[in-house]
RNA sequence: GGCGGAGUAGCCAAGUGGUAAGGCAAUGGUUUGCAAAACCGUCAUUCGAGGGUUCGAUUCCCUCCUCCGCCUCCA
């Protein structure tokens, strides 16, 4: 498949470099708080990748990391009365519920910061020893980065921009720490009294590890010096991404990341998410309001990654009518195939056209255009053609990660006794062709948030929205 | 201010130097006591605005307008 390269800006194709397992790095929640959609756009395109490319053929390797210690995560942890691990391990394992919902693989290593202090301390060793990183009087340790020419390619900083950062910076946190150039980021952090407990000896001093380094020090530590592709969302770029080429690169000398994958930001109504807005929405504030983390999902993907997504509650609705057709037309497809057919083939008949989106830069819309169209290209295949369609069909639809909604059963749904007896009441008055009673008595089945439907023989009560 | 991205029907959203995928909604028909559901249809001479290049531009170039992101630890 093929994929654009943030760094050098254009389109790859993406071959694993040892030439036979597909290697990549995704940076992870930092769990101090419920992922929001934000967060899960990221995660289920990268999601979106693995599968393309397994269902391609490549063997992946996929990390994602945890941010387990950082200011946001010490801060919560104190006004929560917990310990930073007790605090980390809850919300990491909220992030793991969440991710199995929206259909995310797990990860094949899933490692966390504060496993990884060794690591990290002997990354700042190697730049400290090599010039790279110098420390500072209150113990902590920052990274040079006057010694590091290639500074800036992945965001397109130069130098004068660098200068205007410096300048910027230099009212608000001037009294944070020493620093020999305003524009070098921290690689340790010194004690502070905030902090708490949360501190780990080192041959600066005690202290923590600064950000950008976790990163780098477990890929290191589970990559090697170089590996096929790195991706988070575009925020990451700059400061993080272009920090952790820094580090590495200095570090190690290889040439770190061959691929650059980011994901733009979703919008909600039309623009930015937060809190104060009243717009930021997590997986269970959604299931509150009836949606599932699927429907979540086909939203996510109902948008190219290098684009703003709109995410509003309408497009949710829309993704339940849209899975809702995708369904049927499967199980439609399914009747008609023949049982016996054995499926050899890698083609996907209807649905070449989606396959190709997908390998096209990962175009996740045009792959959903492409299975409605199969999909009515298919409507009259029958037999064996029709087997090799719908095989078509769920190899596309597990490279999306969609599982598509079952059929309702009968008591899907708690009805309650006077519900019941209504609806009874009613068909009997339909029955009778009592039409006004009958209009009368859906019309308050209606008002208590219950839809009837009449079928031939029978009707069906469904909750309303 | 610097850098990057986006503006396509009511909404979400692909795409392309050769005349606009798909989904939702809407709407017409069939069906239904009426609805709902289902099925069959319809639904952008037009792609933010204005210039330019071209036989031809939504697609390339220029200007302008609007929106969004990043500019030191936000996916």
């Amino acid at each position: 498949m093929r994929l654009f390269d943030t760094l050098s800006r254009t389109e790859r194709e993406l071959l694993p470099i040892d030439g036979s397992t597909y290697r990549f790095y995704c940076c992870g929640p930092t769990v101090y708080g419920p992922a929001h959609i934000g967060n899960f756009r990221t995660f289920v395109l990268q999601d979106v990748l693995r599968r393309t490319l397994e269902t391609g053929g490549t063997r992946t390797l996929h990390i994602r990391n945890i941010t387990d210690v950082d200011d946001k995560t010490i801060r919560d942890s104190q006004s929560a009365g917990q310990s930073l691990k007790q605090f980390t391990t809850g919300w990491t394992e909220k992030f793991h519920v969440d991710c199995e919902k929206i259909g995310l693989l797990e990860p094949h290593i899933e490692p966390g910061a504060v496993d990884h202090i060794p690591q990290q301390i002997a990354m700042i060793q190697k730049l400290v020893e090599k010039g790279h990183a110098y420390a500072s009087d209150d113990g902590s340790v920052y990274f040079k980065i006057s010694s590091f020419p290639g500074y800036g390619r992945l965001s397109r900083l130069d130098q004068r921009e660098l200068e205007i950062g410096k300048t910027q910076n230099a009212r608000s946190s001037s009294d944070e720490y020493e620093k020999d150039s305003l524009s070098d980021f921290v690689l340790w952090k010194g004690r502070r009294a905030e902090d708490g407990e949360n501190f780990w000896p080192s041959p600066w001093g005690e202290g923590r590890p600064g950000w950008h380094l976790e990163c780098s020090a477990m890929i290191q530590e589970y990559l090697g010096d170089s590996f096929d592709l790195h991706s988070g969302g575009v925020d990451l770029v700059f400061p993080h991404h272009e920090n952790e080429i820094a580090q590495s690169e200095c570090a190690c000398g290889g040439h770190f990341a061959a691929q650059w994958f980011h994901i733009t930001h979703l919008l909600v109504d039309g623009g930015k998410m937060s809190k104060s807005l009243g717009n930021l929405y997590t997986l269970a504030d959604l299931a509150e309001r009836g949606f599932s983390a699927m429907e979540v999902r086909y939203v996510l993907i109902g948008a190219h990654y290098r684009k703003p997504l709109n995410f509003t509650l309408d497009s949710l609705s829309g993704a339940r009518e849209a899975m809702a057709k995708l369904a049927k037309a499967a199980r439609q497809l399914a009747a008609k195939a023949d049982p016996e057919t054995r499926l050899v083939s890698a083609d996907f008949g209807p649905f070449q056209a989606a396959w190709d989106s997908l390998n096209n830069d990962l175009n996740t819309p045009g792959a959903l255009g492409g299975i409605f169209t199969g999909l009515r290209d298919a409507a009259n295949l029958t037999g064996p053609e029709a087997a090799a369609a719908l095989a078509g069909f769920n190899r596309l639809l597990r490279a999306l990660g969609l599982t598509l909604p079952e059929e309702i059963g009968q008591d899907a749904v708690e009805i309650p006794e006077s519900v019941r007896l209504l609806a009874e009441a009613r068909w009997q008055a339909r029955l009778a062709k009592n039409w006004a009673e009958s209009d009368v008595l859906r019309a308050e089945l209606t008002r208590q948030g219950w839809l009837v439907k009449d079928g031939k023989d029978s009707y069906t009560l469904e909750l309303n929205d």
